[in-house]
RNA sequence: GCCCCCAUCGUCUAGAGGCCCAGGACGCCACCCUUUCAAGGUGGAGAUCAGGGGUUCGAAUCCCCUUGGGGGCACCA
């Protein structure tokens, strides 16, 4: 029982989160490099907190990222695919049943009456004790004459597994030796509610051990929980699987990351314009590192490096400042075409809100690139840096027109200037960027203006913006007719609010 | 409170006894390029390798202690 099976175990109790898909990573990275087969399960059984809507954005977004499982609900119709499912827990309740019935015939397990009362009433005596929580195991020992009664109570039974006394050691793939005594695992625990639901650590080595898994790849928040899986494994007569605990993806201030102190939904960082091969290769770096100085790798590339001997043991703070840079190193990467289609959702964002009026054509965009693409730090950047060329009405600001060393006199004058030069010295039917340059800079010249200044009026006149791509580009992009229109319509700007600037 | 894990620049990290009075990247600061903004280039500041003991001819690397941080202790996952 050679064979490398891994999985990823999402529970649908929200949308996709960051650390979820770095787990996903590293166990669709382990799969692939060593040939190994990939699953995905849902764990569903938090039935009060799970929906429908989370399972689609957990599917669809580790499908997205690239992220494909040889096992598991499809992303797109959500059909099983796979040998060993159903690959829903609450598809899989009979094999829960089935495995607590063992438990308990074996007196493994025990049924628990205790009410939640009762229990927190326990526990709040520990605490003020200054005892750590543990069940004190008042249903442990009863003879079947107390169990009847309290059946006859009407009182519903939980199940508890026996954990019985004793060190549990194992070898983790990433932290070494690990040895905790069950003395202190709290004391025996719940595999099933009082409503004959089963819980979290009984599902996972149930279904751990029904689909063959071998590497348990997760979070370093279930190490501690880790002997309890032990034992179950144990308990069910299963060999143990292999485990590998990943160090913790940080908020700033070192704690966990959470929802409330980052964001932490995929889904959110793609709406942003966070290209999938910078998430990946961002959160392939989270944590491990090729032992070499490279940096910038594809998923492909990624795999075939991978080993778990260069997983860092302590937790890494997100820094998002490192993926924004990595993900301009990717759109910078990105093949024109590709950029082009990969635009399309946010230029129809913008158009939806009102902060362009019209889309660009294809072509429109193509030509566009060479000046826009090494400027996008994010997808949804890309209104904001040229979104000036699909406005109808632009209305610059006058202060802004008139460059820091000038009076709004001079720049209307300039902008006259500037509007005869390019009318006269430039065609009607040719406009480049190369014919535009030498004239303006001759008029610069001819009266003694700084270039940069003249160039700073004319960007603001006609773009509206102090940061602009370059600008006789700009001015090719937007069009003759446009140029002229919108440097008359700063010139009436300025005649109308002129001097409001020494 | 108890148990477990962890500890190299602000952040992500290289480093598996001598190549390290510690290298790279992000960020930051200068300069170059330059019509603005980016990108790119060059350089710089930034870590007494948490602290203290050992082991060793020699320790960021091995051991112990201390300190600090994190995680776990549910009829959540």
């Amino acid at each position: 029982m050679t064979e490398i099976r891994v999985r990823i175990a999402p529970s649908p109790t929200g949308p996709l989160h960051v650390g979820t898909a770095r787990t996903a990573l590293f166990n669709y990275l382990f799969a692939r490099h060593t040939g190994g087969t990939f699953v995905l399960r849902m764990e569903d059984t938090d039935a009060a907190r799970s929906t429908e809507a989370y399972e689609r954005d957990i599917l669809e977004g580790l499908h997205s990222l690239g992220l494909d499982w040889d096992e598991g609900p499809n992303p797109g119709d959500g059909d099983d695919r796979g040998p060993y499912g159903p690959y829903r827990q609450m598809q899989r309740l009979d094999r829960y049943a089935a495995a607590t019935a063992e438990l308990l015939a074996r007196d493994l397990a025990y049924p628990c009456y205790c009410t939640l009362a009762e229990l927190d009433a326990d526990r709040k005596a520990q605490e003020a004790a200054h005892q750590p929580p543990r069940y004190v195991g008042r249903c442990a020992n009863l003879t079947p004459e107390e169990r009847a009664s309290r059946v006859a109570e009407g009182r519903p039974a939980a199940i508890r597994f026996r954990v019985a006394p004793g060190v549990v050691r194992f070898e983790d793939l990433i932290r070494g030796e690990v040895e905790i005594d069950a003395a202190n695992l709290g004391g025996d625990f719940v595999v099933v509610r009082g409503d004959g639901s089963p819980l979290y650590h009984f599902t996972v080595v149930v279904d751990d051990a029904a689909m063959e898994i071998s590497h348990v790849i997760r979070g370093e928040d279930h190490l501690s929980n880790t002997p309890k899986h032990i034992l179950l494994f144990r308990a069910l007569g299963h060999d143990v699987p292999q485990f590998a605990h990943l160090p913790l993806i940080l908020n700033a201030d070192r704690t966990k990351m959470s929802k409330r102190k980052s964001q932490t939904a995929v889904a959110d960082y793609v709406a942003e314009g966070f290209v999938r091969e910078a998430l990946i290769n961002y959160l392939a770096l989270l944590g491990w590192s090729t032992g070499t100085e490279e940096e910038i790798l594809s998923l492909e590339e990624i795999v075939l490096r991978f080993d778990l001997v260069h997983v860092q043991k302590g937790g890494a703070v997100f820094d998002r400042e490192r993926l924004e840079w990595l993900n301009g190193q990717w759109i910078r990467r990105l093949e024109p075409e590709d950029l082009i289609e990969r635009l399309q959702p946010f230029l129809e964002k913008d158009l939806a809100a009102g902060r362009i009026d019209r889309l660009p054509s294809a072509e429109e965009l193509r030509a566009l690139l060479p000046i826009v693409q090494e400027r996008l730090p994010r997808l949804n950047a890309i209104g904001d840096l040229v979104g000036f060329l699909w406005i109808d009405h632009l209305e610059p600001d006058p202060a802004l027109i008139v460059p820091k060393r000038w009076d709004a006199a001079t720049t209307l004058e300039a902008l006259r200037a500037a509007r005869e030069t390019i009318v006269e010295t430039i065609g009607p039917v040719t406009f480049e960027a190369d014919e535009l340059e030498p004239p303006l800079r001759a008029l610069a010249e001819a009266r003694g203006w700084k270039a940069s200044d003249l160039f700073m009026a004319i960007r603001v006149a006609v773009t509206g913006r102090t940061a602009t791509p370059p600008l006789f580009d700009s001015l090719v992009a937007l069009g003759r007719e446009q140029v002229l229109a919108r440097l008359d319509a700063a010139m009436g700007t300025l005649e109308r609010e002129g001097g409001t600037k020494p």
